[in-house]
DNA sequence: GTCATCATGTAAGCCGTTACATGATTGC
DNA sequence: GCAATCATGTAACGGCTTACATGATGAC
C-alpha cells in the first residue's frame, strides 16, 4: 500500500506530490519508487477520506531557494505567495498535511499484514518510528513469525522432495532459507535494540 | 510472467491446469503460487499463441490409479477412455503439451529482464535447465550485473544521506546491501558450478 | 448419499504501470 | 527564447487476486 509511504513522509513535514515521489526514490531507491500515475490518485483518495488536507495557508511551503530579489515590498511578496496556490485554472503546487485521522490510519497500517517484503519495508521505513514502543515490538515480532513460517515451509518442501529436486530448484530453496534466516537474525537485532532503547529512557536518537 | 512456470513445467511432462498449480505450489511454496484465475486464462492464451496444445490422444495421461475392475472388456475400456476427454458439455481434464514454438518461447524467456526477484526465481527454477550452457551463463551473469547495480544504488543513497538517515531506514538499507551481497556471492557460486560442469563433460547431473 | 477433492472456468475488482497532455519556473 | 526541470493530472492497459459457478470422481 502506497498509503504507508505517503502518510509516513507527511507525518514528518508537509510535502506536495512531486516532492513526495522524490523523497521516496531518494530514500529507498528505484525498487520502491512509485509512479505519478498512482501517487496523485492516491493523494486525492486520501484527501477524500480525510487522512490528509491541503496545507496552503501561510508560506509554510516556500522551500529552500527564496529568490534573492532584495527589494520586494511586503505587498509584492504577499502577491507572489497568493499567486502560488489559490489559482484553480492552471494547476499550482498542492502541498499536503496529515490530519489526526491520517495519523490514526498510519498507526493502523502498522497492524496490517507483514508477509509481503515490499510492504514490510515501507512499514518499517515510514511507520515504525511514529508508533509507540509496544506497537513497534508487536510489529517486529509479527514479521519475525511470518518469516519463521516461510522458513518452515521451505524446509517441509526440501524434506518432502529431498533428493528428487532439480539442481536449480534446490539451490534456490537453499539460498532462500539462508536469506530468510539472515532476515530473522536481523529482526532479532532490531528487536533487541528496541528493548534496549525502551528500558534506557535516555538517548532515543541515533 | 506466469508463462515461465507453465512452459518450464510442461517441458518436463504433459500436465493439466490443476496439476500445474499443485506442482508449482509444491516446488516453490505459497509465495510463488498462482491462482486458477490467472492460470487457466494463461493456458488458453498460450494455446491460442501455439505455444502449447492439448495432449489428448492415447492414454498418455491416465495417471497412477487405474481402477482395479479386473473384468472390463476392451470395448468398455475404450468407452471409458473416450468419455474422459472429448466431451465438450461437461468439462473434462485437459492436459497440455508444449510445442516447438513453446520451447522457442521458453528459451526466449531466459533473455528477458532479470531485475524482478520473483521473475528471476521462476526463470532459474523452470527455464535455466532447458537452456544451452552458454545461455545459462549469460542469464546468471545478467542477474549478477543487475544485483551489482542495486548494490551501487544503495551505497550511493547511504553516502548521499549518510548521517541524516532515520535509524530504521538506515538499518533497512544496510540489511538490504548485506542481502544483495549474499545473493551475488550465491550467484558466483552458481556460475562457478556452471563452468565446472561445462568443462567436465562427465556427470551433468546432481 | 454425501463429503472431500479434483477439475475448469468466468467476473469483478485492485493496484499498479506506461504513455500522454498540460502548463509553470528557472537557468543560460 | 529555449531547454530542463518542476508540477499535476488522465487514459489505457496489464496482471493478478478473490469470489463465484459448475460439475465429476472416489472414499466411506
Amino acid at each position: 500500500m502506497i498509503d504507508v509511504a505517503i502518510l509516513g513522509l507527511l507525518r514528518e513535514r508537509d510535502l506536495h506530490g512531486y516532492e513526495l515521489k522524490k523523497q521516496l526514490h531518494d530514500l529507498l531507491g528505484s525498487r520502491q519508487a512509485v509512479s505519478f500515475g498512482s501517487l496523485y490518485p492516491a493523494l486525492n483518495r486520501l484527501e477524500r477520506e480525510g487522512a490528509v488536507q491541503e496545507a496552503a495557508k501561510e508560506g509554510v511551503l516556500v522551500p529552500p531557494s527564496i529568490p534573492m530579489t532584495g527589494s520586494i515590498s511586503g505587498e509584492a511578496a504577499a502577491f507572489r505567495a497568493a499567486r502560488h496556490r489559490p489559482v484553480r485554472g492552471p494547476r499550482g503546487k498542492k502541498a499536503y498535511r496529515i490530519t489526526p485521522k491520517g495519523e490514526a490510519r498510519l498507526s493502523e497500517l502498522m497492524t496490517g499484514p507483514v508477509d509481503d517484503d515490499r510492504t514490510f519495508a515501507l512499514q518499517l521505513a515510514f511507520c515504525c518510528r511514529w508508533a509507540e514502543p509496544p506497537a513497534r515490538l508487536r510489529f517486529l515480532e509479527r514479521r519475525k513469525e511470518s518469516l519463521e513460517q516461510r522458513l518452515a515451509e521451505g524446509h517441509r518442501t526440501m524434506r518432502r522432495r529431498g533428493e528428487r529436486l532439480d539442481r536449480y530448484v534446490r539451490s534456490l530453496l537453499e539460498h532462500d532459507s539462508e536469506s530468510t534466516r539472515s532476515d530473522i537474525s536481523w529482526l532479532d537485532h532490531l528487536i533487541a535494540t528496541e528493548h534496549r532503547l525502551t528500558e534506557t529512557p535516555g538517548g532515543n536518537h541515533a
